[in-house]
DNA sequence: GTGAAATGTGTAAACGTTTACACACGGATT
DNA sequence: AATCCGTGTGTAAACGTTTACACATTTCAC
């Protein structure tokens, strides 16, 4: 079919050997020889077969990349950052979209075993924290998301420490009735619960509520509307994610609630919005493409050592305080 | 290393052909050997190793996705769709972003070619557009642009009426000094500049002119400020895509244009603040999802049939008027 | 009862690499 | 002159599948 080792071996008039070990670039050769090999391969266009790398090596050069949401911008960067770093080192991206759907995800585990990836980059739903064996994985690395009992290399953002600086904004506002909206079932969303909620220490009777939901627009934007019907006294929100905000900032718009105009919006993500809507809203904005990034990296060098210790690179959100007139 | 099907084999007292046959579930096989190849499968927890069948049927289970742009919302909502269809199809999806690169086109284009893709779904960059030879190439679909001369299944929306409708709508509300944001460089731009023009037939005078600049926020803001500041008397403008049009209504928003006010703002694809700014934006939301979709069904049917007819589908981008009084 | 067809199974080759091993040569060290 | 080591190359095995081919048994038509 298409060109193989042995094309170039007889074109160069040596044995398939001598062209590996050029290819490769490690053993003892003359310069003659690898001369002729590079000629050879360039006269005749070949590329090497991934394909029978991967099998002879047991392992491909390939990694896969599990998301719970590839529409969700924060993970589109991701993305992006992930692909750019395999790339560089050589690595394809094999992806997939769970969803948040756990089954999927399993399947999804599994496929990549078949194809002997090297390894994945996973944000884990939370009802496979538990399943996650290192012992039969490929080499893993958590971003966004960690597992609490796995010894696993983990990126994460301090989504406490966030939490707890965003709602301080507004306790600071004097709000005296807030609630906050949050994704459901993720570690991420527990974290951020518990910074928001410490950060009433002491002023408890200004917490409204805590309100959950997969993390959709459409969600959000039920989400708050189930607030402002339940709770018609409610003057500031917190939504833990672009996604919830966009549509729980869809109904307030919708609904003329003095919320926004009050300047009682302030959200996780920094969605494109945020800066040009009046008044601009305040957000605690992801590092998303350093969060790719430095998983990518980690897994690149757990790839090249697995003994290595395993490391928990926790990144900052940054506080980015709009409107104050 | 792990578990062959030779170990299947010697565990249900067959040869590792059999194996295979029940696996492929082709050829002759008695039922007692069926079931206890079964039951030895299961024993085992025996899964297949897709490198080993991609090298065999020198072709593997994989289809090559090349983005030029995964954090455009378009496009991740295209993977999305894309990811599922090859999901269920037992496929798994290698991604790659370009932005925009042709070099970097290029080399995944042939990275995928390596990895024995069984097919590729390709948006492709207008400079590569002539070098894709499908002789050489796998099984090829591509969405969002087409490539004149080449006779490849390709999936789009009709650009140009698109753009001629959505201008349309402002030249009905009467503005005087109409000016274009586009992307550079793109068949989809071309097209949507041309539908964009058309729109002015006897009514030239009316069109300021089209500026144009690769699809990124900041571009979109640039161009914006770029208009305003050449031609002050611009009371409308068209933007062709969600991320100019992001960049380039924050522009507006703080200039304090009138363009906005009066409601001289509308665009391409359905950015997620378009129906809650003030006034509401009118636009043509594409059919990604649709589009992802119909591009990876038809991807599957030409891997499955070489020979089948090249295909064309059009798709028809959804005028949604808002904000009218 | 014979031959042909249908059914069932195993052996071995092939896919394109990498690499262990063997071997050959030349020069340096005994 | 024998030995050893460094250099260079080739042969063949291995990775885990699929499948062509061979062979054996059963079924069936005449």
């Amino acid at each position: 079919m298409s060109l193989s080792i042995k094309d170039v071996a007889l074109r160069a008039g040596c044995s398939i050997a001598t062209v590996s070990r050029v290819l490769a670039g490690k053993g003892y050769i003359s310069d003659e020889a690898r001369q002729k090999v590079e000629e050879a391969v360039k006269e005749l266009g070949y590329r090497p077969n991934r394909v029978a790398r991967s099998l002879r090596a047991q392992k491909s050069r390939v990694i896969g990349l599990v998301l719970s949401d590839i529409r969700n911008p924060f993970f589109s960067e991701i993305s992006r950052a992930v692909e750019a770093v395999a790339f560089r080192h050589g690595y394809t991206v094999l992806m997939c979209n769970t969803d948040e759907d756990p089954k999927r995800e399993v399947q999804f585990l599994k496929l990549m075993e078949e194809e002997k990836v090297a390894g994945i980059l996973l944000s884990p739903t939370r009802a496979n924290a538990k399943t996650l064996d290192p012992s039969v994985l490929p080499p893993l690395v958590l971003f966004d998301r960690k597992v609490a009992g796995a010894n696993l290399d983990t990126v994460v953002i301090d989504n406490e420490e966030a939490a707890l600086k965003l709602t301080r904004t507004l306790l600071a506002g004097n709000y005296q009735k807030i609630a906050g909206i949050f994704g459901a079932k993720s570690f991420t969303a527990s974290a951020r619960i518990k910074g928001f909620q410490s950060a009433f220490e002491g002023a408890e009777n200004r917490l409204l509520g805590v309100y959950q939901a997969p993390a959709f627009e459409e969600e959000g934007a039920r989400l708050m509307a189930e607030i402002l019907k339940k709770e018609p006294g409610v003057d500031a929100v917190v939504c833990s994610s672009a996604l919830l905000a966009t549509g729980a900032y869809r109904t307030l718009r919708q609904s003329a609630s003095r919320i926004v105009a009050e300047r009682g919006f302030i959200c996780f993500d920094d969605p494109s919005w945020a800066s040009f809507v009046d008044p601009p809203v305040t957000v605690i904005r992801q590092p998303a493409a350093a969060m790719g990034e430095a998983a990518a990296d980690l897994l690149m060098k757990r790839i090249e050592d697995p003994a290595r210790p395993v490391s928990e690179i926790v990144l900052q959100g940054e506080l980015i305080v709009r409107g104050v007139r």
